[in-house]
DNA sequence: GAGTGGTCTAGACCACCCC
DNA sequence: GGGTGGTCTAGACCACTCT
């Protein structure tokens, strides 16, 4: 299951954590005992807090020990790699997804700059909409180069398009660029969303890149105003 | 002046490529190449080298080498823990302070709960309007706990207040909890920026930890809606 | 097969914290 | 002084890429 140790640790702290059976403050076994018990060795054992301490999960004080913090964070989409399936799971909140364009479409000039391409050529459109507790409140806009993304069914536009891309096609997601920004509503968003009277929304532009870097995907994720949460940790660089 | 190795690799390279004496796609030397280099051991280097990659300078591809990731990223405030003056500064924009604001104050009961205070303490406030080209854009409002925080002068409110509290006071600023949303403006919004006929305005709120995992900062930033951005980086977690 | 990055080991010394 | 995390070493084996 775990190939590697240091994810082991890392899950099993992690998991620990999310659920709550560690529960903030609390300390942990100090590196030592952590490596003996996991019989590795105390390097393998800090590779698996320095990542719990990058997500936000622990924070290492030097003389002192590795202290559970304070994480309710993770308050809506956006932050991380995190689908908005597995988001709104977590919450646990009626969500429906309904899909208003699936299909090949010769890229307009605007989606050839933001996927980078040469000329015009085709790419694999989705467009849909998040329906939370009865309203429509995001529309998502997903450009695929068809090099990767040939075609993708209905179902996998319903579900997770994610999960279809990883564990069907098995697309080698690497990092994406994240921006964040307010645009005017346009008569598209007035259309497809439930927007009240609001004249702005939230525009999350999505640059997604395989291993080899090459981009392959863009996403534009339009929220309504008011439910639009972004939540994000960062830790200070030392000196 | 760098007393540790990894971190004396990791500005070298950061350096090269924000400055773009390397550019996208450049290949790296290899692991080996720099721990000779460098003449310290490989696990040194791979510790420079994850961080890069961390901070989305570089990309690491197993059996080919670390290339350089293309990076004008960082448009704008908010990403990371960086301040509003050392991104002024790398823009060279046209940038002035106005403080409106600088004092001890009681807390109020809004502000003891961000500070999780458990009494209504006093809290030294500031606040302030950034300029941009003429015009106030973004209002700062800061609230410091008055145990590490006593007073500031004016001098340290205009510069930069994390500048004046980590290389004068030395307080060790560890982390930090970002929330942003939009919101309905209020009055004061409208009497200290320039909003034109905006009705919502951009909120990040900011929680500032120190190493000892002690909340002693809460700051509200509130920005025009049409100006801001913010630019994130993910990594895609792997299994 | 040679070169690359990914994981892991079993030590070492240091700086810091607390008693 | 004993325990903690922070840095560093000099090896090892593996999986991957390229040719």
């Amino acid at each position: 299951m775990n190939k590697n140790i240091y994810m082991h640790i890392y899950n099993d702290y992690s998991a620990q954590i999310q659920s709550g059976s560690l529960s903030a403050g609390q300390k942990l076994p100090s590196e030592n005992e952590l490596a003996e018990a996991y019989g590795t060795s105390r390097e393998t054992v800090r590779k698996a807090l320095h990542m719990l301490s990058e997500n936000g999960y622990i924070h290492k004080i030097k003389g002192k020990g590795s202290f559970v913090l304070d994480t309710q964070r993770m308050s809506f989409p956006v932050s991380g790699l995190v689908t908005f399936k597995e988001v709104s799971e977590r919450l646990g909140r009626s969500v429906r997804t309904i899909v208003y364009e699936n299909e090949c479409v010769p890229s307009t000039a605007e989606i050839a700059r933001c996927l980078q391409l040469k000329d015009l050529g085709p790419v694999w459109k989705v467009v849909r909409a998040r329906e939370i507790e009865g309203e429509k409140i995001i529309l998502d806009k997903d450009y695929f180069l068809t090099t990767y993304v040939p075609s993708l069914s209905i179902e996998a536009a319903t579900n997770s398009i994610y999960e279809y891309l990883e564990q069907k096609l098995h697309l080698p997601i690497s990092y994406a660029k994240k921006e964040i920004s307010v645009e005017e509503v346009t008569p598209e968003d007035k259309q497809l969303l439930d927007l009240h009277d609001y004249q702005h929304i939230v525009v999350v532009r999505n640059y997604v890149y395989l291993v080899d870097t090459t981009l392959f995907q863009y996403t534009e994720s339009r929220h309504r105003l008011d439910k639009f949460q972004f939540v994000d940790f960062a830790r200070r660089v030392q000196n």
